[in-house]
DNA sequence: ATAAAATAGTTTATAATATAAAGTGATTTA
DNA sequence: TAAATCACTTTATATTATAAACTATTTTAT
């Protein structure tokens, strides 16, 4: 069993749906974000976008601050260090199993 | 709606599983490879393995070959041409979205 | 000789997940 | 003031990953 194995079971399926690998990663290069920003970065819907929201959250990887700003409800949403942690990681497993993979000989 | 939306929505979804991700990662880099290889390789169980052999192979990016060897069956399996194709073009696509996602700034 | 275990898989069932649809409460426009 | 819009959240559905169960042949043990 080689090494791409130990790479797949630890890739972080929470970041690897395409939808919140992209928030994350935006996220992670910006000080924050709001909701309609990133519904706009994205192409969500705005249903499925409070879904990927709410499951980042309760993972503690963003934190989101609700107000309002001209009489509008108002979503602000940043990356926790956590977060930047997880994401950084994320991305170094990824070329670890592209590299292993693609240096990998049957037998 | 940025460019990020645009390689979130043709991110092949067959392609972006992680498991055969790793699959048509490494069948990419050689000629072919058997059916014990490939589980080696991954650490799947036969059944799921099974199960995403045959969705790859439905896709025609693999082409299977059953035969016996030393009186036991033995499922040598080979990328097609198509195959690579996308598996590059995936590859490609994931760093756009990375590029873009981190590219990009709010409003 | 034959019952039990192992090999190399496939098929089916279940559990998890993405995603859209429907709903909420406030605000603006007609 | 009724209807439409905004900024979301909650719920339902459809898809998907994954393990469990099964099949068919072969090897090993008694």
């Amino acid at each position: 069993m080689s090494s791409v194995f130990a790479e797949l079971a630890s890739l972080d399926k929470l970041l690897h749906e395409p939808a919140r690998l992209a928030l994350m990663t935006a996220l992670s290069a910006c000080k924050s974000a709001d909701f309609l920003a990133l519904q706009r970065l994205t192409g969500l819907t705005s249903g499925n976008l409070s879904v990927q929201l709410s499951k980042l959250e309760e993972a503690g990887l963003i934190v989101t601050e609700k107000q309002f700003v001209a009489k509008r409800p108002n979503t602000r949403i940043q990356i926790t260090e956590k977060g930047r942690q997880v994401i950084e990681k994320y991305w170094r497993q990824l070329e670890s199993l592209r590299r292993d993979a693609q240096n990998w000989q049957p037998d």
